[in-house]
DNA sequence: CCGTTGCCTTGACTTATGTCAAAAAGGAGT
DNA sequence: ACTCCTTTTTGACATAAGTCAAGGCAACGG
């Protein structure tokens, strides 16, 4: 288990803060710790704090009156979650839930709205991510409005090959039924359209691990 | 015309704000007028500062390579848009276009950020709007994956009903061609939905005036 | 009054994607 | 190696919604 202080200080969140801020941050941050699978809280819920990821792994989505799931985000060590609730002052807007074991760092509402109040260069920080959330967004709907499942998956795939600093291979790290809920699909269609760029040489697909011949 | 501290004074993001802030506020904002029709900014363009709508109606969205519109947004008097790369730092992730004659007041980005760190008010407000919208495009995400058009459509008048404070009534704000869009939908398919749901009693259309029967 | 223009509606057809059901493949633990 | 359980794949089918093309309707200017 990493130590409060150096997630806090990779944390993009509080990155370029100096070293008292930072150790004033620790003293508000709560250690929690979670099974795979565990629920953080569910839409509706009331909020009286965020979470950053130290371990493991998180996704945000919600569920369908018939029971289809759609992901938001999945959220990896580093990024925070939550958030929203905290400044629009409402419920939480989704789930969240554990994909993985993981380690969560807790941040109280009112403590942290007094050091954001405090403190510009954090307020700027989290005005960044919070817009770069916004722009995660707009791309999302326009893959699900714009582009049909092919193209989704094959905007999702090269987005990762990218992160993964591949050029031509990509290893999800999600299992198939979570990415075809995170493509807003499910998985019959995801298999069938993962089979078909098969046949047509454009991926070649080994279970988990994907090559890219395009 | 208004005058541009009333504009100001009247704004979400500048409520509860002292008097001489409002008027520094004042100082760097400057007047643009537009007809209708005309582009504000295109996806990929550099960002030097934001906007906010005076008067008149601005959409905010995307067009697919085959041509097909998905609005993001629709803003009138009040609100702020082109905010994200103000934060994030790039370029703008979508287009932005007024659909009436309008009157926008913009705000320089570097101006806008030395006066945003020196006022954590100001930096809390701007944290609850794009809360807030983080918020929306939950809902609209949802809508998009988890409901079909007939219950996007009803999401719709039932939100517009509740905003125009009209228990069983609703006057389209905007044209059905427009609304399709919104609801990341085409023109015919809309149509096809609102006479279906005319004839199952469930609505009463007559041009944009919509009185619902449920 | 009439023609032009833009917006909306309708009809016939196609297709992507969801549904349901079952088989196959993979992984973890005994 | 065997069993249990989850994940993934396949097949047959249903359907929501898009495409293309044509027609209606209202508003506006000459």
């Amino acid at each position: 288990m990493k130590k409060i202080i150096d997630i806090i200080s990779q944390a993009p969140l509080f990155s370029g803060l100096p070293e008292d801020q930072l150790n004033e941050i620790k003293q508000i941050a709560i250690d929690k710790f979670c099974d795979k699978g565990k629920t953080i809280f569910l839409e509706g819920d009331d909020c009286n704090g965020f979470y950053i990821v130290a371990a493991g792994k998180v996704k945000i989505y919600k569920v369908s009156f018939e029971g289809k799931e759609q992901i938001f985000h999945i959220y990896g060590p580093g990024n925070p979650f939550g958030e929203v609730p905290v400044f629009s002052g409402q419920k939480f807007p989704a789930n969240a839930q554990t994909i993985l074991k993981s380690h969560l760092l807790f941040f109280p509402r009112t403590a942290f709205v007094d050091l954001i109040s405090d403190n510009p260069s954090l307020s700027l920080n989290m005005l960044a991510i919070l817009s770069m959330r916004l722009r995660q967004f707009t791309v999302q709907i326009e893959n699900l409005s714009l582009k049909e499942v092919p193209g989704r998956l094959a905007s999702y795939l090269l987005y990762l090959a990218n992160e993964q600093e591949q050029e031509d291979f990509v290893a999800l790290n999600i299992s198939k039924g979570q990415l075809a809920s995170l493509l807003g699909t499910i998985p019959e269609t995801l298999s069938r359209i993962l089979a078909k760029m098969n046949n047509q040489n454009l991926i070649e697909v080994s279970g988990r691990d994907i090559k890219l011949l395009d």
